[in-house]
DNA sequence: TACGCTTTTGTGAGCGCTCTCATTCTGGGG
DNA sequence: CCCCAGAATGAGAGCGCTCACAAAAGCGTA
């Protein structure tokens, strides 16, 4: 057992004051001697005192935490987005609880935003989730300030998203101006925002160019990608360029091309969503969509704590991504491949 | 403003007991009349009632919070760490505070160490980080269960490692099997103590063989995998066989050597460490020794567990970690290459 | 010197819970 | 039928803090 932690009224013996002295120099209060202040911070630092967050919570009702919901999945991509807004919060006096649930089943984020209750969480972010979800994180927990991210638009709350849509179009663009007709498509899970709306952006561009689209549909997975690369790759007529809908499914399209002996970008060129940190340095280095997760953690706190303070906007912000120019991708060469 | 949470008092009136009763029900007292329970549980139901963590907090001094430290260069490889402990000790009724600091830097801790200290963490897990860290930890958190991960034994506390040193011994007994003698070693940074476990496995066995070691100083990146492989490339005499300290080095690796023309694993093996999930979509796919994250996690929850319950043990445990065969690998053909 | 203002500091209550201790029910033996 | 041990429940204090309000200290002016 350690010794007794010291508490503000010994910091207000100590110091000569009275115990709400002492709470208004941990609050920054204005009207105080600088004397006094400077007194009490000496006790404060000689006593090694730091104010308990359970009894500030108790009655401020106010927990500092903000609670960051990930479907699990997901973590092994936006790692950085966590990483960009724990330092962000931290550096503005909160702590975030991360929360990720493997499942992008409802039901199974239940329990978990059931626990949360207790918690008195300040703010929530959601990153990716389906849209029940976030409607039972607002009805459970009301109080909270919501900033979404990677979600359909919706008045109900902060959205922040990265342009998917512009992304599939500068993604399929490109492909289109290196002279590719034959452009297909692997796209991540149904249903999902995200991955909709990548689809969506490539679909649009090759509707405007009149192109025939290819759509197989995937999920988020190297194995997937891998697998549908394969069945792409052995039609009768291959597409001369796929876009996946992130580098991971990519990443297996890469292999599958290698194992039926195609020549990336030689004879099919292949671009990715992410930019994951590896993009750049995998043989052929693979040209992707950037996603910049750590301006989005920035924008993501600067809502939340605005929230925080009651400055709610409800508004949807975008953030653009930018086509990384590599080397998985060529111009077409005048023989369509058989 | 949504409508006043239901408190302990309220729950009672609704029941028709005394406050305290309830509070018997929420902790799972022995002394109760089943039927009184029920009545409680329902008039909880109703209400939606969820007991506040802060006003516990304050009489128990406990949290319920457990902090993960983490070194934000750390991140991106062992986020499954994190998603495993964080699941583990959510079905265990804790939450999961996570830290990272992005310098290794001693004194960049200070400051997140001591926010912690008002939050009353029930336990902290600090993973990778330097030892003057650790006993800051230890120093201002007198209280917490500390468990610490991939850092040298100590007897102040749990440690729960992976066998890097047994790692980096099945990596370069491997590669001997395969006829290689010239093998080099790209390391960690220095001084870290995963690294250099890793690094002694490489010397201990390229010693027993009377091998001449080579060691590449490098750090975890990508960037830094792929300028020592172009350094050791371009040698007059080059090795046929890499052990990269982990699978990013070896990524960089395995670009330098298509930038200089060698096929892998024709012309050189490499091998990786960790077994990060792209591993096995690579081309040529990495044989690596794998880190099992998920069992580690597992393990790690459930010390911290024992240890809240007073069950410290102080003990070192080592988590074996397994070599994943795959393409990146080659017996050494007759011929050396000049 | 006294008055009224502003600035600075102090006092007591209460946030929602668990703790300790006190009280009220049970039910079985004499 | 009463007594008493043990089970079940209740009452009050207090965890460490902030809030609202009260009191004291400064200070310029009449």
């Amino acid at each position: 057992m350690s010794v007794k932690k010291a508490n503000i009224y010994d910091v207000a013996e100590l110091a000569g004051v009275s115990h709400q002295t002492v709470s208004r120099v941990l609050n920054n209060h204005s009207s105080l001697k600088p004397a006094t202040r400077e007194k009490v911070e000496k006790a404060i630092a000689k006593l090694e005192y730091r104010p308990n967050q359970a009894a500030r919570q108790l009655v401020t009702s106010q927990s500092r935490l903000i609670g960051l919901l990930v479907s699990g999945t997901e973590l092994y991509g936006p790692s950085g987005i966590l990483k960009s807004i724990e330092s962000q919060a931290r550096s503005e006096g909160y702590f975030v609880v991360t929360i990720s649930v493997l499942s992008r089943e409802p039901k199974s984020w239940l329990g978990a935003i059931d626990q949360l209750r207790g918690l008195n969480i300040d703010g929530i972010i959601t990153v990716a989730l389906p849209r029940e979800v976030i409607d039972e994180v607002e009805r459970a927990l009301p109080d909270a300030a919501l900033v979404v991210v990677d979600t359909e638009p919706s008045k109900d709350f902060d959205v922040i998203n990265i342009d998917n849509l512009n992304g599939g179009v500068l993604a399929t663009e490109y492909l289109i101006s290196l002279g590719h007709e034959r452009i297909a498509h692997i796209s991540g899970p149904e249903n999902q925002y995200e991955a909709d709306q990548r689809k969506n952006g490539y679909l649009k561009v090759m509707k405007k160019a009149k192109l025939k689209p290819q759509i197989f549909q995937g999920d988020w997975s190297t194995s997937i990608g891998l697998e549908l690369g394969r069945e792409l790759f052995s039609q009768k007529v291959p597409p001369t360029a796929v876009f996946c809908a992130n580098d991971h499914l990519a990443l297996g399209v890469l292999k599958a091309a290698a194992l039926e002996g195609l020549r990336v970008p030689a004879d099919v060129s292949i671009v990715g969503f992410d930019d994951i940190p590896e993009a750049q340095y995998l043989i052929p280095s693979l040209t992707t969509v950037r996603q910049d997760f750590i301006a989005l953690g920035e924008i993501v706190i600067s809502r939340v704590l605005a929230s925080l303070k009651g400055e709610s906007s409800h508004e949807t912000l975008l953030v653009q991504p930018t086509l990384m120019l590599r080397e998985s991708t060529a111009q077409l060469t005048g023989k369509k491949r058989k």
